[in-house]
DNA sequence: TAATAGTTTTAGAATTAGTCTAAGCACCAT
DNA sequence: ATGGTGCTTAGACTAATTCTAAAACTATTA
């Protein structure tokens, strides 16, 4: 299994240990966690770290393509390294994000074949280039 | 053609000049403006509006049922007098958001079908309870 | 009408996420 | 060692939004 470090040279990101720790608690977290939480996370276990670097890191590792960043909430971004194609599926209540397969689905199917979820509301957007743009 | 006033009376809002300058606004505007636009648009014909109330006005709204708040931009929100379920269109070069129909189509549908945009990206959040919060 | 209670509006303070800045560090190549 | 480049840092700053407490309205009652 690689390491965070192999996994940033890979990507010709350069090594820092604030960026391996930082990718290395993402790695594998489902949580789909605000920058802020990475911040507070990563921070326990490595208290040198400072929230711009973070920041920083975020935007060095999208950049890189090893995260994304989410619009799922509308006052903070959320943090994902699933970086394939996938939707999300967002708790009213508890707030929990998950991933759900980026699969050929209408707004309806989804609705109606959920049965795990009680769905209120199916939320679409597409971006790309208006007839003026491209 | 019913006034602003008819309107909001007949969803049990108290008529205010306020309200009544907001919700004129953005009757029929089919921009998807940031709070922060619409105080800036009314405070042209109505100076004497503050920015508190603007938003104090379109979460009463939104409450009324007379307007949605979507979730498209991931610093400022976005208010939308459409209520009816759809979704939406973001240019990426422009920032134009145009609705889309909330009609029985797939992410993939989506990208072959929409000849008049170039589609970079389809995002989908689903919203409803988890299996624990149901 | 006058007093009162409840609601709405207001300016500005406070909060929060995120960005910016300028100084200090680390690492590499001379 | 020295210099250059890029990384990290604390804290200042910005922008959107919420909060606060007082003033202005509105409706209701006496
Ligand atoms: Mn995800
Ligand atoms: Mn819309
Ligand atoms: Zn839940
Ligand atoms: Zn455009």
């Amino acid at each position: 299994m690689k390491t965070p470090a192999q996994h940033l040279t890979e990507k010709s990101v350069k090594v820092t240990a604030q960026r391996a720790a930082v990718l290395e608690f993402l790695q594998g977290n489902r949580d789909h966690p605000s920058p802020d939480e990475v911040y507070r996370k990563v921070h326990k276990r490595f208290p040198y770290i400072s929230r711009a670097t973070v920041y920083n890191t975020i935007k060095t590792l999208v950049k890189a393509g090893m995260l994304q960043e989410v619009l799922i909430q509308q006052d903070k971004t959320r943090v994902d390294p699933n970086v394939s194609q996938h939707h999300h599926f967002k708790c009213l209540r508890c707030g929990t994000v998950k991933d759900m397969p980026y699969a050929l689905m209408t707004a309806d199917h989804v609705r109606k074949s959920l049965k795990n979820y009680q769905v209120k509301e199916v939320r679409m957007v597409v971006e790309g280039l208006c007839k003026q743009c491209r």
